[in-house]
This record gives C-alpha cells, sequence and structure tokens, in this order.
DNA sequence: CGCTCTCTTGAGCCCGCTCAACGACAGTGG
DNA sequence: CCACTGTCGTTGAGCGGGCTCAAGAGAGCG
C-alpha cells in the first residue's frame, strides 16, 4: 500500500506514463487503506470545472485527458497559467474561493478531493501529505519557469520551450499530438494566435518541426535545433 | 521568534482564513517549543544565498531586509521570480540542486533549516509542516498572478500592479520605501530599466504618485488610479 | 452544399526595446 | 576643498518584434 502511494507520488513529477498506469490501478482498486479516494468526475471539452470566485470545495488530480487553468482580466486579455496532464493536482487555494478558473481542453477526467478534509487528509495520512507538498512544489517549479519564459524569451523561443515541454509531459517521442488549440497555446505563452501560427509556419521552413494537415500533431525533426533555441 | 513566524504567516496572506488557514490559529496557539529553529544567517547587499545548480540543502524564511530569488538566460537575460520579504519562505526544491539563484537585494537576515529534516520535521510538527504547506500554496498563487502581469499586462500596468503591491507587503501606507533598483524591477516585470524609469515619470506627470529626489521613495497619490490599471 | 470553427497569411502600425547621452550622488584620494 | 570615478536613474531618438486588422483556406458537420 505505501508502495502505491510512492508511485503516485512519482506520478506527479516529470516521470514515464507507467507510473500513471499505476496510479490508475491504485485509484480503481480501492484498498480502502492510506490512498484517500477522491471523487471521480468527467467534463467534456470546453466545460468548466471550477470558476474564479466559486467557493474552493474540492481540489483535483487528473486522471485523464487535459485542463487549462486560467485568469481572465476585466477586457477580455487571458493567461493561461497551465495546461494539466495526467498525474497534474491543481485548484488547491489558500483562500476560500478560488482565484482562477479550471476548464476542460478535451473531454477530462479527474479525481475531485474535499479540502475541508484536507488538514485530516494530512495528519491522517503523511504519505498523501507528501505528495501534495512535492505536488505544490512540482507546480511552483513549472511557474518559476514560466515567468522565465513570459518575461524574458521571444516568440521563438517560447514556442520552442513549449513543443519540447509538452513532448516531455506527452509522449517523450518525437512525434506530439497537442490536445490543444493554438488560441490556448498563445495565451499560455502571452502571444497572440497570428504570431504562434506564423512562428511555427517559420520553423517548419527551417527545417525544426514537420506540421500534419490539421495543425495539432507536430513533428520534432530537429530536437538539437530547438533545444538551442531554448534560453 | 514564534511571534515573528506567526505575524509573518499572517501578513502574507492576502485572503480573509478558510478552512485551510484554521491551521494558522494552531500555529499562533501552539508553544513555542514545537516551532522547529532555523539557523540565523545574515547576507550583505549583494551577496548570494545560494546559486543555481547548487546542493538544495537548505531552505530560508526571511527574518529582515529583501532577497531576490532569479534565473539567468545563457545570454545574460535576467529573470527575478519574485522579492522574498520578511515571513517569507523560499528555496525549497523538489530536486537535490537549486534551480535558482538567491540574492540579497538589501542587507537581509534569514533562519535555514536543513532540508534533510524535511520529512522528520512534517511529521514531528505538524504545525510546521501546516506553515509550509500554507506557504507553498501562497507562493504559487503570487507566481500564478504574476504570469498574469507578465503575460497580458501593459508596462503602465505592470508599474501599477508592482507599486500597489509593494505598498500592501512593505508598508500598508502610501509611501513605499523601495528595497530594490530600477533594474531588479525591470527583470522583475519583463521590462527594460528605460522603460520602467519612463513609465514611472509618466506617471508623476499623470499625479498618480510623487518620487523622492532618490527616487526610492515612490508616495501613491492615487491610489484609485494605480488601481484602474490593474486589469 | 452551406455553415462554423480553426488555422494561416498578409499589410501596416505601435509599444517597448536599443543605443546613446546626460545628470545626480556617494566614495575616495590628493 | 575639489577632481576623479563608479553607480544609479532619467531622457531622447529611432528601430523592430510582435500586435492589430483583415482576408482567405481547410476541415468537420448538419
Amino acid at each position: 500500500m505505501t508502495a502505491i502511494t510512492t508511485a503516485a507520488v512519482r506520478a506527479s513529477t516529470h516521470r514515464p506514463p507507467a507510473g500513471l498506469l499505476a496510479q490508475h490501478a491504485l485509484v480503481s482498486g480501492s484498498n480502502g487503506g492510506l490512498q484517500p479516494a477522491g471523487t471521480r468526475r468527467t467534463f467534456a471539452r470546453g466545460e468548466e470545472l471550477f470558476a474564479e470566485g466559486e467557493a474552493a470545495d474540492f481540489f483535483y488530480k487528473v486522471v485523464s485527458g487535459t485542463a487549462r487553468v486560467c485568469k481572465l482580466l476585466s477586457d477580455g486579455r487571458r493567461q493561461i497559467e497551465a495546461f494539466q496532464l495526467p498525474g497534474d493536482i491543481f485548484g488547491l487555494e489558500s483562500g476560500a474561493e478560488h482565484r482562477f478558473t479550471a476548464e476542460a481542453v478535451e473531454d477530462v477526467v479527474v479525481l475531485a478531493f474535499r479540502r475541508s478534509r484536507f488538514a485530516s487528509l494530512l495528519h491522517d495520512n503523511p504519505a498523501f501529505g507528501d505528495q501534495l507538498m512535492s505536488s505544490m512544489i512540482l507546480s511552483l517549479e513549472r511557474a518559476q519557469e514560466h515567468m522565465v519564459l513570459l518575461g524574458r524569451k521571444t516568440a521563438q523561443e517560447k514556442i520552442a520551450t513549449f513543443l519540447l515541454d509538452m513532448s516531455r509531459r506527452l509522449t517523450k517521442t518525437d512525434q506530439v499530438e497537442l490536445p490543444m488549440q493554438r488560441t490556448d497555446i498563445a495565451d499560455h505563452l502571452g502571444l497572440t494566435i497570428e504570431t504562434v501560427s506564423r512562428t511555427l509556419s517559420q520553423m517548419v521552413r527551417d527545417g525544426l518541426i514537420r506540421l500534419a494537415a490539421t495543425g495539432r500533431t507536430i513533428v520534432l525533426s530537429n530536437r538539437t535545433g530547438l533545444q538551442a533555441l531554448n534560453g
């Protein structure tokens, strides 16, 4: 049981999907032991998991699919703080309300955990507490890296970093099936959709990547070249 | 020391207490014996607390002064992820090494905690673990807000947000004594030093702020106007 | 087939950057 | 006391990367 929990911790760090499968087994296996069971919930593409200002009664762990956590400014400008992929934990707040909105980028299955039992979870189940702490640290590190990207990288560097990151988190191969559309990428990288599109086209011309007809499947044909743009 | 710790946690929380924050009462209500003692260390202006790539044996809590946590790109571009003010906890990593550099913006006094005792701290002292978890969540929330700023706000909005934030965290009055120089502000907000300077000058002309001769002391003479620029 | 949604491409503009000069101090040494 | 020097902040002139506005091309679907 302890070993299973440990595997779950690993799944939330930069690890291969292997750990992920173990965790699915864990959830469905419901041993009623050390791992607190969340409630399984499914959201369709575009659906809202929670909205800014709502009571933050739950936090979430992605089982499958992709969610985006974002914030809107008063005039409609949007920043996507992160894409939440399988294994990621998100939606844990210090205050009573969610300060960001979470939506399904594509159909997504999550485990929902009641925050009101947060303290008792931590105290009764140190292993789960460790997992949560690791997850928070990981989220913070991702956010820190992303601030460097947003504050100091050029459009080309932003896209290169994004593609390499998606490859690492999604497939670890040179072929990446992006779950999100260009608008989401733009709002994640602090660009406009036109700049994202133009930059990708330029990368094709430069032989760095290849684009499938739909535009969602991207082949990283020159990983070294992309890494050189990483900063 | 316990008094400092408790006040610091409160000062760094910008939300009304909710379920999670019940633990703060635990911390403040606990006797001094439960709070693990860190090692007090002092750094002079410009000194390095730790560098990117160094072993992350310690994490820190600011007692007085200001530190900056930053990252350099290969060509010298710099992003300051955060300014650490009294009460803030930083330098906790998921890996073995620090992924960012921390330096003293002005003379700074910190408490250093050994990370190797991290797990035992958490288990032997749940209150301290709660405080750490709250601190991580707070850091993450700050990082998220900052991503909105970096990705989607104009120079004027960035400066306005920064000034209001510094006022809230430092003095809570309309007169702010900035501990950092223009270069640091620029690298924090994803701007150049010239743009920071020009924007501040324009704000003076617009009657939003007043600048002392040295430039470090800023009076927020029109807080409402600044808040309108906040996004 | 028409409709919608998504993505791409073009043309021109503007905000913030680059390059450069200058001013205000604080130390420091003669 | 002033001259010299380094650091920090301000201001100006001009440029360019990414944005805005606009049109068009595919793909999916009824």
